[in-house]
DNA sequence: TTAATGAGTGAGTGGTCACTCATTTTAAAA
DNA sequence: TTTTAAAATGAGTGACCACTCACTCATTAA
């Protein structure tokens, strides 16, 4: 189901940061309102007095743990980019959930169900990590090669799977994994587009029919 | 050839402004410095004295026709969105065009190389144009609602054509440009992840193939 | 009870920036 | 040549912003 609950970065970060028992309740209160900022305004549209009103907080207390914005940004994208992200990535290469996917349809269904859902409950952090890394090769692949990797290997298994069983076509996992992905990035581009027609449901049929033609043998 | 010479905004853009005969060189020289400059540093990144300077002009010279930095972006931006980007669509409801796409292959493939170049040829213009509609859901509007029917009115006469020709599955225009140009934006994303590996004829050609096999009926 | 610690404070600082305006330059009209 | 109107100038202005620092105060250790 498109709209079936999903983790939440958010969810995830809050907990992170309850977790470490050093974050004051004010640090905290700070990192999440730079993060909601971030993604309303953008980092630059967001002053550091603007955070310290949203955190309910005096302007220099932003600066006691954070020596600059820049490193401010920095503390509230690297758990996300570290702990939070990767274990939100669907366990693909589970036993369990590889019995399911006992036809290509049932795979292709379960990865857009579960990718447009994780992109619709994110939109707002996927943003500001998006922000940061449009304009900055570097932090561009350092993300990339982060989180490629994960990807790749987590369907990995299942696609050798479903090629074992004749359900697959042969082609490289890279092309396939790309077809995938960009069928599903279209549609949530659509999507943010506001180019969505009203029926979601008979779209998300059409993009399913698309790939599953697609990557038929 | 995804090397060949394409069409460039910059080009249009300057032939633009020598047309106009109410825009004194020193203002041409404003916009074009300030599509520079947007290009790249960022627009915030931008001050109006880095324009001047550029220009070869003074700050007031900048205010002179338009009042506020914002007043300048848009004038930068507006005839790149209404009369220059519709002006490089490629045309493909021109007869002599479509008398090449006899078969599906041809017209992907063109399509294919048309759009790859034209991005990689404009990406500063591109970018200039995302970051104004990053944070602005009413521009993104704009934007999209000029852009997009063109896109579809010039591909509808060659799908139409294909149709009836037998070339071309009997999906509803929507779904099939959603499928060609989600394709092509995968490998564009792909290229600008630094993912693509070094045989891009090699990647060209499966993306083709991939398309090709869809899209056959 | 006193001393030490460090998170928190907010007025302040230097610097930048978008924008203004009194003045000068330019060039076309008279 | 003189007049005139528009174009151009650039020093100036107030607002804002990232960042600092001298100080407060609650908590904990001695």
């Amino acid at each position: 189901m498109i709209t079936m609950e999903h983790p939440r970065i958010r969810d995830y970060f809050n907990q992170n940061l309850e977790a470490a028992q050093d974050v004051t309740p004010k640090q905290r209160a700070i990192l999440q309102a730079s993060l909601d900022l971030f993604a309303e305004k953008g980092f630059q549209q967001t002053s550091t007095s603007d955070i310290a009103r949203r955190a309910g907080v005096a302007e220099g207390t932003v600066y006691r743990r954070y020596r600059t914005k820049e490193a401010l940004r920095v503390a509230v994208l690297a758990p996300i980019l570290t702990h939070v992200a990767p274990s939100l990535a669907s366990d693909f290469s589970n036993d369990e959930l590889r019995q399911r996917y006992s036809s290509l349809r049932a795979f292709l269904t379960a990865i857009y169900d579960d990718r447009v859902a994780f992109v619709l409950a994110n939109q707002r952090e996927i943003k500001v990590i998006l922000e940061m890394v449009a304009f900055d090769q570097d932090r561009r692949d350092t993300v990339i090669r982060r989180v490629a990797p994960v990807v790749v290997q987590q369907m990995a298994g299942v696609l050798k799977q479903l090629r074992q069983d004749g359900l697959l076509v042969a082609w490289p996992d890279d092309l396939v994994i790309q077809t995938i992905l960009s069928m599903i990035g279209g549609e949530l581009v659509r999507t943010a587009l506001n180019l969505a027609g009203a029926n979601r449901q008979r779209e998300r049929a059409q993009i399913l029919e698309v790939l599953v033609k697609t990557l038929t043998p």
